[in-house]
DNA sequence: TCGGCCGTAGTACCGCGGTACCACCCCCAC
DNA sequence: GTGGGGGTGGTACCGCGGTACTACGGCCGA
């Protein structure tokens, strides 16, 4: 049996969710939730296994009190729904740690389908959705899609060059690159000429951005 | 009527899926393929709407395979089976561009209906592998934890002093930056210097950074 | 109405960054 | 050996970037 928190701020909606939920014999829905702050409290009071959560609310919104559930360590997995196809929310939505979202138009055994695989341990995203995700994914991601190493601006570069590169991309100046690497300025200043007509860069922020467009430099470091 | 290819290695796996989507009036069976190369000939060949493609294989394998046909341009989808939950090709078959993955041991009428998804434009990820890619989404994407706007040291800054960080972001001079946004060079160095002292930065280079860090600068501008 | 913030603009100054050119050493390949 | 690439170092020069300070118009809230 899994249990179900219904957080929406319109009756009627929360109403045909319930109706819904109650027609099958594996849900139980334990409470609803009008905004977002009932329905942090409501998961922290009632424990539901699953909270099926709409995102626009008057109030504290449902991003908010998905990111509050999610972090108060309960085993409540939170399913999202909204109304409209990827929204500005939705990406924010998956931050905060939502297990799953879909789309209200959902048919009902696809919204029940979902629940049961959220209270699995599973996510789902609805497919309209999942396309843009995946699209997102593939142009993000670890390892994109050449391997830094590999990009032709910078084979051409010798070891000690690639060594400048780094100490570029993280904001340091010649002096500081000269005195960390125990190098003169000018050793330095000529390395960076070097590297700054190989990488085809004008001048060492672009030689910055580059570092990070290629995942040479990552963030927090320093 | 939706048309499709199966590639997979094994004879009996191919006879499977043939029985499956035969015994189904929506989808049609238009070709077979046992490896990459003889599924990218076929694939440009016979254009079925879906591609249901094995990663591992002798030879060729899934994941060129796949990047092959997609990079073909056709409007072939594919869909790719894997036997293990996440393994290291599925990263590289999303990367590759395909619409979909789903595991071997789905039941039937979760597979078909990934097929008739995928042949709609959407994509479809197994829930078991959802979950993991919502994990990483969450950690490395867009704006992590802390959304940009967030920021301590971007709160205090004005709208327009916000549009000079995002141009010095860009790697853009102050000379550029003033005739992009149409004002003198000096009005431009004003704002530089309030924005460097805002956030903590001594020159526009560690603001290029920061830029990076915050995710408010993003890869491939320009 | 007045003070303050924002956005605009200017002048003056200094230093770092980038370029051009040259020089020396080491080591490896031819 | 002799050449050449990589690494190191120097000098000289110019321009952009950054700072300090000043100034003014517009707009809003006290």
């Amino acid at each position: 049996m899994t249990t179900v928190l219904i957080v929406d701020d319109q009756d009627l909606q929360r109403f045909g969710f319930r109706v819904l939920l109650e027609s099958v014999p594996e849900t139980e829905v334990v409470g609803e939730a009008a905004h977002g702050a009932e329905a942090v409290r409501k998961a922290a009071e009632l424990r539901p296994d699953v909270v099926l959560m709409d995102i626009r609310m008057p109030g504290m919104d449902g991003i908010e009190a998905t990111r509050r559930i999610v972090a108060a360590g309960g085993r409540s997995r939170v399913l999202v729904l909204t109304t409209f196809d990827l929204d500005e929310y939705a990406h924010a939505a998956l931050r905060a740690g939502a297990s799953g979202f879909l789309l209200k138009d959902a048919r009902p055994e696809e919204l029940l389908a979902g629940i049961r695989a959220v209270a699995a341990g599973d996510a789902v995203v609805a497919p309209a959705l999942t396309r843009r995700l995946l699209d997102e994914y593939a142009h993000h991601l670890p390892g994109r899609p050449k391997d830094p190493a590999e990009d032709p601006r910078l084979t051409s570069l010798t070891n000690r060059e690639r060594e400048i590169l780094v100490a570029i991309g993280k904001g340091w100046t010649n002096g500081e690159i000269a005195a960390r690497l125990v190098l003169s300025e000018s050793t330095v200043k000529t390395h960076v000429g070097r590297v700054l007509a190989k990488i085809g860069a004008r001048d060492r922020i672009q030689a910055v951005i580059l570092s990070y467009d290629l995942g040479l430099a990552r963030p927090q470091a320093d």
